[in-house]
DNA sequence: CGTGCTCTTGAGTCAAATCAATTATTGTGG
DNA sequence: CCACAATAATTGATTTGACTCAAGAGCACG
């Protein structure tokens, strides 16, 4: 429907490539500065506008009626967020640590805008990439993918994925425990795909092995 | 962004109601029809028109590299599928049985139209509605959710779901395999939540319940 | 009225969840 | 700056829900 989007990366999200068309817009807003664990937007809080991240890094997530969480993704600066149906957002945006967010007022015509469709359907592929995973994937598959997608997200074309969110953010956005998704880190370190450098930063070692693994 | 979405059916993906505004648009075509499991478009095909369908049921689904299947969505009456991202399709659309559909041709400038958008977001919410069920339910919820799901697109509002699709199918969908969905049916019936008329029908027994188990 | 599907059902296995410590890390006040 | 508390992450032992493998049963169709 619109450009091509590239297909090795497997969460990339939203890039900031549409983004930069849109300075000078006098709907996007000056950028706000938000503590870490700094609530963004709430469930049940007006839906319609989205936010593009400048630094630092935002969880989304969403909880079910009997209190379990799936948070449906984390982005870093440069990435888009908030896209929501309905009046009434689903849900929650929090910052992870230090962070600054622009918001961009949308309405219906925007939608034909084509950096802004561009990044709805950045998004919309991205769902489809989570899904997958969901679907098909065992746990140290859905972890390679997951730091592999992280990686790919760096400004700078390192093999670092830099993790701001804990082992439980990671658990509930791949559908596992934190004990496993533990293991699993553990385990690709056995098999010399990636490095730890502390809990908070991995350096992938074999790009290519993990997004066989996660593919 | 949109207008309200009911929230008490977890699987509604886009109703007729859009649909209707169009009729008399010279980018929708005439009904085509098919013959069970026909292939209306495949991976690699060109993306960019959405298809609806006036009777029958489209299965949409996608094929990891190795091989394991995700299906994306089933379609029946009034829905409307094929939205997807980047100039190549990902994802394959078969009819389960006879079927017609309509093409919708769109370009970047439809997504203005109200009628147009709220399909996409309907779409957009089904997704993340399955990316819930997959992130966070066990079998039975799975199954309930999925049951229910169906019969809320019935046209008229009686409790029954039929089941064009087989069991692997549904397992495809649901992330399990089939005979772990042959199973939880077989518990939902014992539970005397539903009733099976021969391997394709379900009758709802207690609604409530399900959704209860399936929110 | 077989023949081939699909679906169901059973038995055994295994991957991930759960439960339970232990070991980093991080943060705080003395 | 250090001791200590609090939080996060790892690791181990055990359980369990879903998968796998393997037969049967039910149905649809020629």
């Amino acid at each position: 429907m619109l450009m091509h989007k590239e297909f090795s990366n497997p969460t990339t999200i939203v890039g900031a490539a549409g983004y930069l068309g849109l300075i000078g817009s006098t709907k996007l807003g000056g950028t706000t500065r938000h503590r870490e664990k700094e609530l963004i937007y709430a469930q049940g809080d007006e839906a319609g506008d989205i936010y593009i991240v400048e630094y630092g890094c935002v969880r989304v997530s969403r909880i079910t009626p009997e209190g379990r969480r799936l948070v449906t993704g984390f982005y870093f600066a440069g990435q888009v967020f908030g896209f929501e149906t309905g009046g009434e957002r689903q849900c929650y945006a929090e910052t992870l640590e230090y962070s600054g967010t622009r918001r961009l007022q949308l309405d219906d015509r925007d939608l034909a805008n084509p950096l802004i469709a561009e990044m709805l359907f950045g998004y919309l592929e991205s769902i489809h990439q989570h899904l997958l995973v969901l679907g098909t994937q065992n746990s140290i598959e859905r972890v390679a993918a997951f730091l592999v997608g992280i990686a790919d997200r760096r400004e700078d074309g390192s093999n670092k994925a830099r993790l701001p969110m804990s082992r439980c953010d990671i658990a509930d956005h791949l559908g596992l425990t934190l004990e496993t998704v533990s293991r699993a880190i553990h385990r690709l370190q056995v098999l010399k795909l990636i490095t730890l450098v502390g809990a908070r930063e991995v350096i992938l070692l074999d790009r290519t092995a993990l997004i066989e693994l996660g593919a």
